[in-house]
RNA sequence: GGUGCCUUGGCCGAGCGGUUAGGCACAGGUCUGCAAAACCUGCUACAGCGGUUCGAUUCCGCUAGGCACCUCCA
């Protein structure tokens, strides 16, 4: 099996990955706070652990991937003074909550379908595992790390950092987190201000509530992470991921609730991403920058000069290390575009030059094979490739030289169409293999075109009505009829249908 | 204020102590009835100022500018 490697944020240094029982590994990300449409925002963890999770199912791992779908206790503003967002979102539009929860969930399932990004292998939700939540709740009051006030139960930070240290992730002391923790207007239930809610009391006029040994309420945002990622992926477990923000104090209170619930830190590789910035800064609801997927996909914004598809946006996202912030612009999506174009022709060529179907994976559809440790090819330059392209990809996910690597390949691929050079049948299977694990199979691109053109037997009739309109248009080129032949040239542009004359006939294409 | 990060050619975006990343755009050429595509060639940059070094875009320091987190955020 090929040596994965990853930056661990615990350590700051790029790891070799071991996992904890060998050939398995178990990945938790931070999912979505289901109360709006997903945002461009969303697309980049959304893609980035989609490629991690297939790279290590292409490596030969048997992966068992869990993303949350948070749908109670995520608050807004201060923790003591906030609205659940789910609760305001029901209040406003004057739904039930689960109701709000069950649209947005499915709005986000179908974005990330669109994006080509695989389902997880459970998605759990906060609300489904309230019992859970109030057995870690107590076994930390038990511990003596928590302590209940008023009806809420706080976790007591200053308690835990005397025994273990409070910042690990972060980097942060707790005088530092103390400098910068806003002083509360109001009085407050917790002993300290950097204390944060594992149970809180529901006020009377709160919609979402459960019983529990405290009264009714409801969980904290930060304890659904540690409890469902301890049930399903148990004590100790491998990979967690999420957004940079979240790695305070999110993650940072997630790793004391481990450490006070369950003696361990509970996680051995923290993985973070970073942000898709807008003409330089973060896209955020108050500056107007918002971009939901839906609009992206539509061009529906203001800040869009046009429609984007959903896999220029994940090609877009994959030309950019996962660590980098991504800055958004039109420019940069319209040139993701050809890019991304560029190489799915040229995939479709190389299958045909090799003479074997193109595969279009649907969605959550993965490749059966296991990443091949040697290749083959009579070319060396093929070889070499390949090689540099699953080196790129073991070596912290770096997608952007993987894909460098790629556009190499597609160069080879169009001059041996172009009858430049010559590929052995060993060098076709190998980039064959190439172009189906890794673009197709691990970075999930998918041919949109083909996809759009409908069921097999439309299919059908469109080539050979084709093949008779070029049939027309080829009699008359042979007759030098260049008026005809371009009428026609014409004619099916403004149809949306492309033509090109290439040494071995017409090719076409749909816009 | 605290903490961390960034500044790469027209644009996006990798990378690294000495080797052309890549894409998009642009210019010239090949091919072609034309067009498109493709191929070939050109465009060789690392904010500024010092320092370390045989050699720095890559390490260190300072300066300028920008960003993120510390409050909900992927």
């Amino acid at each position: 099996m090929r040596s994965l490697f990853l930056t661990n944020t615990l350590t700051r240094q790029k790891e070799l990955f071991v996992p904890v029982n060998p050939g398995h590994a178990g990945m938790y990300v931070c999912g979505p706070t289901v109360y709006g449409d997903a945002h461009l925002g969303h697309a980049r963890p959304g893609v980035t652990y989609d490629v991690l999770f297939r790279l290590l199912k292409h490596l030969g791992y048997k992966v068992r991937y869990v993303r949350n779908i948070t749908d109670v206790g995520h608050l807004e503003h201060d923790a003591d003074e906030g609205e659940d967002k789910i609760a305001k979102k029901a209040k406003l539009e004057e739904l039930e909550p689960m109701e709000v929860v069950q649209t947005y969930t499915e709005r986000y399932h179908e974005a990330m379908r669109q994006l080509n990004v695989a389902p997880p292998s459970i998605e759990p939700r906060a609300s489904g595992h309230i019992i859970e939540q109030i057995n870690t709740v107590q076994t930390i009051l038990d511990a003596g790390y928590a302590y209940i006030s008023n009806g809420s139960v706080y976790f007591d930070v200053e308690k835990y950092n005397a025994d273990h240290k409070y910042g690990i992730l972060s980097g942060r002391t707790l005088e530092a987190t103390l400098e910068g923790t806003r002083t509360l207007d109001g009085q407050s239930d917790k002993r300290a201000p950097y204390d944060f809610a594992l149970w809180k009391k529901a006020e009377p006029q709160h919609i979402m509530r459960w019983p529990s040994p405290w009264g009714e309420g409801f969980p904290g945002w930060h304890l659904e992470c540690s409890v469902m990622g301890e049930k399903y992926l148990g004590r100790e477990f491998d990979i967690h991921g999420g957004g940079m923000d979240l790695m305070f104090p999110h993650h940072e209170c997630e790793i004391a609730q481990n450490q006070a619930s369950r003696g361990t830190t509970g996680v051995h590789y923290w993985v973070h991403n970073n942000m898709i910035t807008i003409n330089g800064q973060k896209m955020g609801k108050s500056l107007g920058n918002f971009i939901t997927l839906p609009q992206l996909f539509a061009g529906d914004h203001s800040k869009l000069e046009r429609a984007y598809s959903p896999m220029t946006i994940r090609f877009f996202i994959l030309q950019a290390h996962y660590r980098s912030t991504l800055d958004f612009s039109n420019d940069a999506l319209s040139a993701a575009e050809k890019g991304y174009k560029r190489i799915m022709q040229a995939s479709k060529d190389l299958h045909e030059l090799a003479g074997v179907p193109s595969i279009n994976l649907l969605y959550g559809e993965f490749i059966g094979s296991t990443a091949p440790e040697t290749f083959k090819a009579d070319n060396d330059a093929v070889n070499k490739i390949a090689e540099a392209c699953y080196e790129a990809l073991c070596d912290d996910l770096n997608t952007p030289i993987a894909i460098a690597q790629i556009f190499e390949a597609v160069k080879m691929i169009n001059s041996a169409k172009e009858k430049k050079i010559t590929l052995t049948k060993a060098d076709l299977d190998t980039l064959v293999r190439l172009f189906d694990d890794v673009i197709s199979g691990v970075l999930a691109l998918r041919d949109e075109d083909s996809s759009d053109k409908g069921n097999a037997r439309a299919e059908k009739a469109m080539d050979g009505l084709m093949g008779m309109v070029l049939e027309s248009r080829k009699r008359a080129r042979e007759e030098k009829n260049w008026a005809e032949s371009d009428r026609i040239r014409d004619a099916l542009k403004a149809i949306g249908i492309t033509v090109k004359d290439t040494k071995d006939g017409a090719e076409w294409t749909l816009d």
